[in-house]
DNA sequence: CTGTTAGCGCCTTCAT
DNA sequence: ATGAAGGCGCTAACAG
């Protein structure tokens, strides 16, 4: 068995030096208090003879930090959250930061049992995808004084820093594109109506039909979930409508995918029967039976900005110049639109 | 400004009770301590009221348990891999426990990085799924004391209980089929060479040929790496080989975004140019150019069994029966096999 | 340059 | 039926 020193006092005494020295040659303050480097060698290689390593638990208790970070998340296993949480915790464990993983599963009755959780195991900061509109349990925790950050989309009516991507900006370009390609009918299915980042992109969709001049048809625009089953069920509506629009614009990847079961079993394909455009670039989409065009967020850029952002928090005494941002994001122009010579 | 007890202590003087029976309350023990139901409702309502709640912390400290489980994952960006860690947060959440969640990168340092970290933060489990071959660092983590368990494959001469796919079993089913259809020339696109996940399949496809008096061509047997590179790298290889393959055997979702990429390039389509089966179903894999065939690993299944694995050996004093398993994979049959009548 | 002491917030033993 | 005191492992204030 190898020896083994299971806390800073054991270790001490075993190098007969008091458990002060110790904690602060290994917190790096050998020059600070001018510990000899004798001394410092003996606490040093004393550390991994007894494969000492300090209870950050005991730490955190006594300082008050944890350099621990919620992150709350809606459905880690979407790869765009994914990637994000990639990112953060890549991130974060550069700075020293561990990252608490939790997901919310879309609900915000489980978003906010996570905060409380987090709040009691004293994170030092939390990192948040919200669930839904409700934003009131989220503005309580940041007013308990836990620094916090939102991501993918911004909470109105609060004042809470986020990093988002600029979704209108995204939905426009994607419009356009759909616009110049020569349609006219284009039908919108959203993700849940009343989050910022729907919002933006259907006011984005909206806009750009106005710039044109092309009257905007209400029943176009329709679904309420980011999931993949509004997509489908939504395309289902589409096509036993009267006047069939001749494009989708498709708010999120899941819906995408939606789209494309309930197309292939009407044996219809993209983009000859119906033109796509999707929110959310993945891996897959250049593989598709058609390529797909699609809008893509800037999903590490999101990850690192949030992460600086709220570290800034954290450390920064003066919160002024905390600034939230909308990222732009890219249009990734592939197959899935259809090009029509004259107006339809 | 809400009223706030920071502590038990602030909390127990508001009510003029003792920390103790606070303690006790909230920890459920009113009855086995016989404290008086008007006691109780006093320290609930309390506890309410000043929005107390209790520190982890300071409770993990005491208690020597932080209910804290770590998880360590090669690619929490990979779909695969986020699912196993949505279904594991979701099931710890239900009991009670938080997760921390480590992004190995795929390398066996940060891994030894994280597994040490874990360590000190008095987590009371890990599940791991190693990024490479090399297990002395997991081993010794366990021989600390720290409850283990292993994921998405085990590590050959050690001990540690594992939860992973059956994969000698999904690469024999994927292999039949090609073989059935009338496939003789079969490549085989690896993941790291070494490890068990990917060993154990080889050995299926190995195997697979053996059964049916077929050759094994070792220059059929190509790459190293799970990723979409490596699945790139060895097609462009294959198709210019004199005697190319008529089907590629692809041990990752990655390798075969690769391939399809490969293909792509050349032009070449499947299944007519090449037939592909593909271990890792995915959500577009019904969607593609041709609709993949895959083999489906249980994720779900993994991550609740690896969890329950895993508190099991955190819970019992008795280790014996501690199980390992190898889960069933499931052969989903699409359009990417090209059907041979007579043998080529 | 090094050590002694106190206390972070909690739970548990012992006392009443 | 309730409370007081001690200690988990660490670091910072205070000594020297």
């Amino acid at each position: 068995m190898v020896k083994k020193a299971n806390n800073i006092k054991e270790l001490a005494e075993k190098l007969k030096l008091s458990p002060t020295t110790v904690s602060r040659v290994l917190n790096g303050k050998s020059k600070t208090f001018r510990i000899s480097s004798v001394t410092s060698q003996k606490v040093f290689d004393g550390a991994r003879e007894y494969n000492y390593s300090p209870n950050r638990i005991a730490r955190g208790l006594k300082l008050e930090k944890t350099e621990t970070l919620g992150l709350i998340i809606p459905d880690i296993a979407n790869p765009y959250f994914g990637s994000i949480a990639k990112t953060i915790e890549v991130e974060a464990h550069k700075r020293g930061y561990s990252i608490i993983l939790g997901d919310s599963l879309e609900e915000v009755s489980t978003e906010a049992e996570l905060l409380k959780l987090l709040t009691g195991r004293k994170a030092d900061g939390i990192i948040i995808a919200p669930a839904g509109k409700k934003s009131r349990h989220i503005v309580e925790a940041e007013q308990q004084g836990i620094p916090l950050v939102v991501i993918d989309r911004f909470l109105p009516d609060t004042n809470l820093p986020y990093i988002t991507t600029n979704n209108y900006a995204g939905a426009l370009m994607a419009m356009e594109h759909l616009i110049e390609m020569g349609h006219r009918n284009i039908a919108c299915i959203q993700g849940i109506n009343g989050i910022s980042a729907n919002t933006d992109r259907v006011q984005g969709y909206c806009d750009a039909l106005r710039k044109k001049g092309i009257a905007i048809n209400d029943h176009y625009i329709l679904g309420n979930d980011f999931g993949e089953l509004n997509g489908y069920n939504q395309t289902r509506k589409i096509l036993k409508m009267h006047h069939p629009p001749t494009a989708i614009f498709a708010l999120s990847n899941l819906i995408s995918l939606g789209i494309l079961r309930a197309l292939k079993e009407e044996g219809l394909k993209v983009p000859d029967d119906m033109s796509l455009v999707s929110f959310d670039e993945q891996p897959y989409s250049p593989f598709l039976a058609c390529p797909m065009t699609t809008v893509e967020q800037p999903r590490n850029e999101i990850g690192k900005e949030a992460f600086e952002l709220l570290l800034q928090i954290i450390n920064d005494k003066n919160q002024e110049n905390i600034i939230s941002k909308k990222l732009m994001p890219k249009l990734i122009i592939r197959d899935s639109v259809k090009k029509f010579s004259i107006s339809n």
